[in-house]
DNA sequence: CTCAATGCAAATGCTTTGCACTGAT
DNA sequence: ATCAGTGCAAAGCATTTGCATTGAG
């Protein structure tokens, strides 16, 4: 599920060019945010992407800056973003992953992705039937996991 | 996927038992929010219910209260609350209805329910090839319905 | 040089909490 | 009479916004 088809190197590139043929300027805390999404297997508050810029690129990012990151790289559908458990927090994940859903420990908190062709297509299939046009999806199995039970 | 199988007065006095069993106190404001869920077919959020407890029960409701009142719900299983859309709103629905999952258009913001056999038989294939123990599950499908396109 | 991006602080919106008062048992 | 429930206002968070400053092109 997590192996990623693209260097980092060839991803930034990409993601200049886009800036650029969007009128946009880039920056260095649009770059250490990609970096660190890059680098992580897992999904990222925006507050744990703030520390992490912090410790691994050494430089303090505004938070309202992160969160402004993130809102463009979702617009721009480079980034995921999915609301998870209790306290309905929000974590983001890079887009480069195929399309997957997550199952959610409720007692650690972990994550573990699963996709299944057959689910998707009987998505599919009941959007057909209501004559609904699908856009994206989510869904988040609840439980608890092997090595919490 | 909406035929109750309970009268609203079943329903209450089953409430009723319940509060008492608990050693709780029941209170109209309690009353108020079921019986303004038990009427909605649709899902509610917190301030909707409290504007109809207000225009369909004569009675200002607090909107602290309502939100003490839906996690009292929530934990005696008797509401769902699932977090929809864009803006990450938080509605609620009485639990009295079969589980299904939903479809909701980013134009005009309606849902629509559905329920499909084999998708929760394949959840729980899934789940039992990952060792995971299934608490629950939510399944939200975005996109445009029949009447916005 | 120009205009977008950043960063701070203030503002917003949703939800929770503390506490005095009300009301159910 | 007792103790849970309510309602208000204040507090808490997460997120957004306004605006002056910084920096990329």
């Amino acid at each position: 599920m997590n192996e990623l088809t693209i260097s980092y190197e060839d991803f930034i590139v990409k993601f200049r060019k886009t800036i650029t043929s969007l009128g946009l300027k880039n920056s260095n805390q649009r770059e250490y945010v990609l970096k660190i999404l890059f680098q992580s297997n897992s999904h990222l508050s925006v507050d744990e992407i703030g520390q992490e810029v912090l410790s691994k690129c050494s430089h303090k990012i505004s938070t309202a800056t992160v969160y402004k990151i993130l809102k463009l790289l979702e617009e721009l559908k480079i980034v995921n973003c999915i609301t998870i458990g209790k306290n309905d927090k929000k974590v983001y994940e890079l887009n480069l992953k195929s399309h997957h859903d997550h199952m959610v420990c409720q007692e650690c908190g972990n994550f573990i992705e699963f996709y299944n062709e057959d689910i998707e297509k009987l998505q599919k299939e009941i959007a057909k039937k209501n004559n609904f046009l699908i856009n994206s999806h989510t869904m988040i199995i609840y439980g608890i996991c092997d090595k919490c039970q």
